[in-house]
DNA sequence: ATCCGACGAGTGAACACTCACCTAGTCAGA
DNA sequence: TCTGACTAGGTGAGTGTTCACTCGTCGGAT
């Protein structure tokens, strides 16, 4: 009966497991077996870490969290605009990236979980918190140092995950090419129409 | 062996069913069982009218397919900025409009399963791309009539598609309360600036 | 000798789907 | 008008399969 701190290399593989099963099958025909397929180890021994399925799949998360919330704060780029269109190429994923779509799909399909899967909740809402944060502090300097007209931090940051999350949600789940760039293009002239002349 | 085209009637009534049996319980807990609980029928009498349980999904679907297209052809406001509106009113779901606020839900749910399940992607695919059309015809119609500044319809409608489906999968989904109102604020500013002065 | 990490081989429950059967209505023929 | 055949609509009780999870055991490091 575990509930001890599973060690972070085995938590890493097992999230990296679940990961690429969920990429490929999708939630709701995840099983374990097919995670441990994707594993160096049997069903059994996933077992041997974590008490259900459920908590594979939060360690999943967990990891998923971090590692967008590291390339997050990593941005090195100077000043509010373009900062914020770094922030926007972090989100916007390639479709042509099928790593990163299968892991962006995954989460997805996670958050439409998150209504009837309280474990779930957590880390997601850790996620989608965090990332508004950062964009509206970006927005909040932009329009203190007079880079941007004056417009409410958190409704543009709203906007601007609400636009990556669905693209992700629509286009990317349902295959359907060039509305990428096209979106690519309409929040880049948002972003213009933010900045003062 | 169906395959007969099922009786209006019946389809939507076994569509309704599977409409509150998936906002109640979710795509990947949905279970026949649970579908025939929420129509005045018994399991296998669904099995009468449909061959398998995608199938009375795909009944659901077409059904909200239906719906959304109406509610957006109905729209009788006047002239390209009032349209615009009318249609952001529409997509972006009230936080506390329970039934709509469901339904929405289990469109994203599905959506986020199209990777994985194909009979689900044709109907879906419809929906989004007739959404992008009305959203892109008004914006054409605002540019040509010297209402809209010069910008691409097709980059303007994918991203108020894929900011009013990202606010369904995301805040919705994780009942962020507040997020829902800033990104109406947020959508309204984005279609005064596309406003010629 | 002990214990950590791991496994093959189950186990019981839940699921999608089927089947034999029922009921009520329609209608032809005596 | 009664009777029997037929049909459309529907069901309760399964069936085979798949799944999450467990258990007894085992190799090897200490």
């Amino acid at each position: 009966m575990p509930a001890d701190p599973v060690p972070p290399e085995q938590k890493e593989e097992i999230a990296q497991a679940v990961r690429t099963a969920l990429a490929k099958h999708g939630y709701a025909r995840l099983t374990t077996k097919k995670v441990a397929a994707e594993s160096e180890k049997s069903e059994a021994g996933l077992y041997y870490y974590y008490d259900s399925k459920d908590e594979m799949i939060v360690a999943f998360l967990e990891s998923s969290v971090d590692y967008l919330a590291r390339n997050l704060d990593q941005i090195d780029a100077d000043g509010p605009e373009a900062r914020l269109r770094a922030v926007c190429d972090i989100l916007l994923v390639d479709e042509d990236d099928e790593a990163a779509r299968g892991v962006n799909i995954a989460v997805m399909e996670l958050l439409s979980h998150a209504p009837h899967n309280e474990t779930l909740r957590g880390p997601l809402l850790q996620m989608e918190q965090h990332t508004l944060g950062v964009i509206a502090d970006i927005v909040r300097d932009g329009v203190e140092q007079g880079v941007f007209r004056d417009v409410d931090p958190d409704g543009t940051a709203a906007l601007i995950l609400s636009a990556t999350d669905g693209y992700t949600g629509f286009a990317l789940a349902l295959g359907m090419d060039g509305v990428g760039d096209e979106l690519r293009g309409a929040l880049s002239a948002y972003i213009d129409s933010l900045v003062l002349d």
